[in-house]
DNA sequence: ATCGTACTACGAAGGTTCTCGAAGTACGAG
DNA sequence: CTCGTACTTCGAGAACCTTCGTAGTACGAT
């Protein structure tokens, strides 16, 4: 997991998520590894970035209730099977869930205590800012 | 300020920001307004993403250790300034920080109170996670 | 009126993101 | 082994983001 420039010229730009594109699935599914970032190397920047799309948002949201991990399937996205792989990958990069394969199911967990130790409070702020949106919007 | 679609086909896409980019400088100078968004209009999403670039990061970081409004020219960021105008635009129509005119500096402070009334602890959650990120990595 | 400082608008480049459809792989059940 | 379910990869397109340089406007001071 290095880190890929991103965005224009500088070195100052911005710095965010690598993919493992050049990881088949026939390969991460032999050795069952998928690839998340230690806690140390969680940034802020990416979880942000990570929230502030809506259908991660809401897959965030719901975790978060669920007492239980979640597999893909269980959540009702407003977008294709491919479009959520992409944001379960993200959210995974990020290192805001944790996903592990279980028969034909792929795991999706918050990494709740993690982010809670680099970043006390955050997440459940965050949760708690998206419910009261919901309330003030209806 | 409307909502202006995103990315790709469907209508269940991510929204963001729109600019006001039809407002010439003479205008806007003319009767010294500047579009913010209204509380009610501040969006979740919106201010995740505006945080999650670490150059609006290290600017709010700044205004929120400040006592009074800054100029744009009291910040030290690592781009040019008219890549800076637009940072700090994303910043304003996102509701994060208000804008005025004084002189030919643009002041520019946090919208604290207003966040806080939205989002309680939200900002300062993030604020003290860019400080524990910052610890941790010295 | 002229000058200098502060900020803006415009146009563009280059990379990223979100989206999809189609085809493919992995695993468990029958 | 074959089938169905779950998820992935690939290829692509459109929109968006960050960045820059250049040229321009606004305001206060000289």
């Amino acid at each position: 997991m290095g880190s890929g420039s991103r965005y224009g010229h500088t070195d100052a730009g911005a710095r965010r998520l690598t993919s493992e594109r050049r990881e088949r699935m026939t390969e991460q599914a032999a050795h069952r590894a998928l690839a998340h970032p230690e806690p140390g190397g969680i940034r802020l920047e990416d979880v942000l970035h990570a929230l502030s799309d809506p259908v991660r948002l809401g897959i965030v949201r719901r975790l978060a209730d669920a007492p239980d991990a979640l597999a893909c399937s269980a959540f009702d996205v407003p977008v294709t099977k491919s479009t959520s792989t992409h944001h379960f990958r993200v959210l995974r990069e990020s290192g805001v869930v944790r996903q592990t394969y279980r028969g034909t199911a792929k795991l999706n967990a918050l990494r709740r205590a993690e982010l809670d130790a680099l970043f006390p409070g955050l997440l459940d702020h965050v949760l708690a800012a998206a419910d009261a949106e919901d309330t003030r919007r209806a």
